[in-house]
DNA sequence: ATGGCAGGGCACCCCTGA
């Protein structure tokens, strides 16, 4: 099976996209979702469900918004992070198949001086808190998202440029080796990848065309879900789509195993 | 130093994204 994790940049616009991509890869079991942009109350459930896939989904007006497309029912659904203020809608576990999906939206931040990345760094421990327990009940867990963090200078187009940045700045970095601490590995480095491999590209001043992007949106795997892992690979080709999202979907092979 | 592009709200310019 596969997994799979796209930031849609708003699933009204890009529904179509969806679920074309979900039908030219039908080894997807799962695809997370992030900014949405809609209200539960107009979110497509009817939509996804006659193209013939479970979904669930938290959502908000404008902002933020998650959900899990799957080919099998989700069970065991939860929104947000237990005991964290859940105002924006960023987070959302479901299990699938028999592996435990965490869906995350991590704040952007807007830049190091902004009130909003004390509230990113927040969000990131108040995540890592939450999946130390998470990852004690369901040893088979994977966190799909757009996490906002590029891990490292070779996740970076030009280090040179955005040194000092939010996306890269060294606190960013540690919350991140702290949610990898509790045991998850970036399913993309398990393999060997070519070099500049990013998952986003600004819209502006051509930025896909030049490859100045970013590797944001990752798949981290708990060590009985690393061991299973056979590829993980960014899908550039939606990028290329007219009206295309500024993110690309990673996706991640897990072997059929038992336990 | 600034804006570039895109989506949404909601009322046309502003906010946010990354």
């Amino acid at each position: 099976m596969q997994i799979a994790t796209w930031n849609v940049n708003s699933l009204k616009v890009r529904l179509p996209q969806v679920l074309d991509w979900l039908a030219a890869n039908p080894h997807v079991a799962a695809l997370a979702l992030q900014e949405t942009k809609l209200e539960d109350a107009n979110f497509p459930k009817a939509e996804i469900e006659a193209a013939g896939f479970h979904v669930a989904f938290s959502g908000q007006k404008t902002y933020n918004g998650v959900a899990i497309i799957a080919r099998e029912p989700l069970a065991e659904v939860s929104a947000g992070i237990p005991g964290f203020a859940n105002e924006q809608k960023r987070g959302l576990a479901a299990t699938v198949a028999g592996v435990r999906l965490v869906c995350v939206y991590v704040p952007n931040g807007q830049s190091l001086d902004s009130d909003k990345y004390p509230y990113k760094l927040g969000w990131l421990a108040a995540l890592t808190d939450w999946l130390k327990d998470e990852l004690e009940r369901s040893p088979r867990l994977a966190v799909l998202g757009d996490f906002n963090i590029a891990p490292e200078d070779r996740d970076v187009h030009d280090p040179a440029q955005w040194e000092g940045q939010v996306l890269v700045s060294p606190p960013e970095r540690a919350a991140l080796q702290q949610l990898l601490a509790l045991g998850l590995r970036d399913a993309f480095r398990l393999f060997e990848q070519p070099e500049k491999s990013f998952s986003w590209w600004d819209y502006r001043g051509l930025g896909f065309r030049r490859n100045a992007g970013l590797r944001i949106d990752h798949i981290l795997l708990s060590a009985r879900l690393a061991e299973s892992c056979s590829a993980c690979t960014i899908d550039k080709e939606p990028r290329r789509h007219e009206r295309p999202s500024d993110h690309t979907p990673v996706i991640a092979t897990l072997e059929n195993h038992h336990g």
